[in-house]
DNA sequence: TATCTTTATTGCTTTAAAAGCATTAATAGC
DNA sequence: GCTATTAATGCTTTTAAAGCAATAAAGATA
């Protein structure tokens, strides 16, 4: 029996629930199907499917192998991408997928230069915050604020994320300057909204993560937008040192020294890592990419 | 081309080192491998094995290709079997991995039980310290001190495996009952030995791990050695709360209340773990064998 | 250097298994 | 109860792998 054969087609008849349609993708009759699954329930000694002529579902073993199954080929299928793709020109289509922020400011304007060395890799780029599942989905190479998933993705760490709070000259003067994280009670506070809703400020006393927000004053995932009524004193903003850093060297923000560390996480080494499929590195086009990457963004910043 | 049998045939190539040797293993000719390959190699359009009449190597792609081969055939045939021993009786050899002294005072009394209940399951315990591999080894289940090494690997907490210090009523009369972190400089240490050494004594001081060590008096694997040392009031020792339980009861030892906290690790949600792999508990011996040791412990301790 | 031995490959034949097709059986909807 | 759809089955054709003998290549040996 060819059991890979019968893998692919039992996978296909589950999807499309239909062993007619599922041999019309095959292009062979059902008829094969039929009996290709039926080989493999006998060589395994389980119903997978429990059949009708209306309808084809998993039994409950089914259900678990055919999700193993699933990760299995599509494994597979991907070592055998990376080795057909071995030794040519990084070319075809390249997914990547970043926070915003970062995207827009770090990522776009490297991918330029990187169009340019490569101009036969095709670029598929998607900011967002929401974070989108590498492995599973079809992302080459993701930029998130956190470590490997699992240990078939490779994590490397670009640069720190520490997120500091900062406020303009004039907010501070007419306000003062919070020195102790509960003086932010009587401040304004500049959100950044992430997917899951404005992200609190949290600080560590007395051996306890406590919420130390202050009241509200505007909440964005725009950070120029923020970081614009910040500099005409409206609020205290709390973002990434990288994204300031202009801001601060030119006075027009004032990074807040506040004791006990006032931040977003409860994370220490917070960063913005790279990720991809330790697999796919010998995909040129991958290769190509993270190789260029992160010699750029380690360099720089 | 029956990629399976051909990926089957690539591997066991790559094994022997030899192309007749892996067909020996097969029961059919050479030829038959030889062609096999030559189609894989064919159809990812690379060259995988360097062959001479004396030595097949891989290349450095096939190199490759053969671990994430052996990865993805090894997940499948893990799949087929927990497909294939499905709705049958537990039986047949159940390998299990447990730290010495858990095994030892928890495990090995609940294994006979275990035993009465389901004879046809053959036990293989292995106790040690030293942390075998579980995914790669043949190790059903394994009972460790710490999280899941990986996504395919579930992890029960069964109980807490905090480290408090202890000493008889005599030696804390003579030589004085430590209240501070800093006292136990002029008290003696009875040390656990793991298998990378004598486990050091910790405490969070000022925000910072320090070792707060005590001059060693006796260092061992053996628990109760150590254990009876301490009653003999030559020393303090440090082991988890519930090898001590006993001896705290009866008025033998004194459990030390020492602030801020001393321990061996820095992790404060220290426990013991059952580990099995995801795709295995629908093998019956596991998922009877995990049932019943976690319904045992966690109701116990 | 010449010869021997081991081992992978190749051409040809045999054998086995999957594809293809027509038919049957089963089931849900009308 | 009839109809349409769909999965399974029996039989034939086609394809691919197994088996075998012969060849070629590369170390090892004398």
């Amino acid at each position: 029996m060819d059991q890979f054969k019968a893998l692919k087609y039992f996978v296909k008849v589950v999807e499309f629930g239909n062993f007619t349609k599922a041999a019309r993708f095959f292009n062979v009759p059902a008829s094969s199907l039929s009996r290709r699954v039926a080989d493999l329930e006998n060589s395994l000694g389980a119903t997978l499917l429990k059949r009708s002529t209306r309808v084809v579902k998993l039994t409950e073993i089914g259900q678990e192998y055919y999700q193993q199954v699933c990760d299995v080929l599509a494994q597979l299928e991907q070592s055998n991408e990376a080795v057909r793709s071995y030794q040519t020109q990084p070319m075809g289509k390249l997914s990547i997928s970043a926070m915003t922020g970062f995207g827009e400011r770090i990522l776009l304007p490297l991918l330029d230069e990187f169009s340019e060395l490569y101009p036969e890799v095709v670029l598929d780029v998607h900011l967002s915050d929401e974070l989108s599942a590498i492995g599973r989905d079809e992302v080459d190479i993701a930029f998130r604020g956190g470590y490997a998933p699992n240990e078939r993705v490779v994590a490397i760490k670009l640069m720190e994320n520490q997120f500091i709070p900062a406020a303009s000259k004039d907010y501070l003067k007419q306000f003062g300057t919070p020195k102790h994280p509960l003086d932010l009670k009587d401040h304004k506070g500049l959100y950044y909204r992430a997917p899951n809703g404005p992200t609190p400020w949290i600080c560590e006393l007395d051996s306890q993560w406590q919420d130390v927000s202050p009241p509200m004053a505007a909440t964005s995932n725009g950070g120029l937008w923020l970081i614009d009524k910040a500099i005409k004193g409206q609020g205290i903003v709390m973002l990434p040192r990288w994204v300031l850093k202009a801001y601060l060297a030119r006075g027009e923000l004032i990074e807040l020294k506040i004791e006990p560390v006032v931040s977003t996480t409860q994370n220490p080494d917070f960063g913005i890592f790279l990720l991809y499929q330790k697999q796919r590195y010998h995909v040129p086009k991958v290769k190509a990419a993270v190789d260029f990457l992160v010699a750029r963004v380690k360099g720089h910043y």
